[in-house]
DNA sequence: AAATGCGCCAACCGCAGTCAA
DNA sequence: GTTGACTGCGGTTGGCGCATT
């Protein structure tokens, strides 16, 4: 599961970390803290590259890191901030108490994504062809602007990194829905048999949670995705809904 | 029991952003 | 304004282990 350790031409160990290095790294960021992760490893005795000490820390040593299954509760707010934020991992781990970017978006790779396939279900929700053409492989911007679009199967594999991966989740149709004045909520509703009401309004507390959180630390971006959903360009195409 | 395929996840890579000089 | 060092982020890789054949 883990790469073997091996050794790089500058004779930086690389791979699975060892007990002993964890141990060491652990001990020596708790006692002197981590200003420097450059210089880190070699005041910490470790033949590593500072980048990996920070991984290895960020991702698996650091205090308050939880180390069980997610929950059903913690899946679906991975599932509605992605809506929301797209793949900016490290933004929706920050409201995920003791998880990490690299773990949620594993997750999202290994259990969500592939979910959200299984349906042929289809809603039609603004085109996202502009700037979504793909996934990016390297521009961490290109999917600030993804969110809840839900396209037909022949659009899914180029469609953005928020669209029928999650049509599965109630999540994704509310959030779509509270952007959308002029739908019904309870009309939608009435055409999710796989969801209770009881449960819909359980996300209608959870979305009002999350945006609170926005509105106080990133009111900006939450306006954004705002101005997503209301913005005249997606007019055309917006809102085919073919559900279940 | 052996071979094969696949899922999961730790770790790596490369780019972008930030900041100090 | 430019440059270089450093950090953080997101995408990708690779191998172990389990399930299936």
């Amino acid at each position: 599961m883990v790469k073997p350790p091996t050794f790089d031409s500058n004779g930086m160990k690389r791979g699975a970390w060892s007990k002993e290095e964890d141990d060491r790294l652990r001990a020596f960021v708790s006692e002197f803290g981590h200003n420097n992760w450059r210089l880190l490893p070699l005041l910490a005795g470790l033949a590593r590259c500072g980048k990996s000490c920070r991984l290895r820390w960020v991702n698996y040593l650091k205090p308050g890191l939880k180390r069980e299954k997610f929950t059903k509760h913690e899946e679906d707010l991975i599932i509605k901030l992605h809506n929301q934020l797209g793949n900016k991992w490290s933004a929706i781990a920050g409201k995920l108490p003791g998880r990490t970017d690299n773990e949620i978006k594993n997750y999202w790779h290994a259990h969500i994504k592939k979910r959200g396939r299984r349906g042929k279900n289809s809603i039609r929700a603004p085109s996202m062809a502009h700037d979504n053409s793909a996934e990016s492989s390297t521009s961490s911007s290109s999917s600030s602007s993804s969110s809840c679009v839900i396209t037909d199967d022949h659009q899914q594999e180029s469609s953005s990194p928020a669209d029928i991966d999650s049509l599965s989740s109630i999540a994704d149709l509310y959030t779509f829905a509270r952007a959308q004045d002029d739908l019904s909520i309870p009309d939608l509703l009435s055409d999710l048999p796989p969801f209770s009401v009881e449960e819909f309004h359980d996300f209608d507390l959870l979305f009002q949670e999350v945006q609170n959180d926005d509105s106080s630390n990133d009111s900006a971006d939450f306006e954004g995705r705002l101005n997503f959903w209301s913005d005249q360009s997606f007019g055309e195409d917006v809102l085919d809904i073919k559900l279940w």
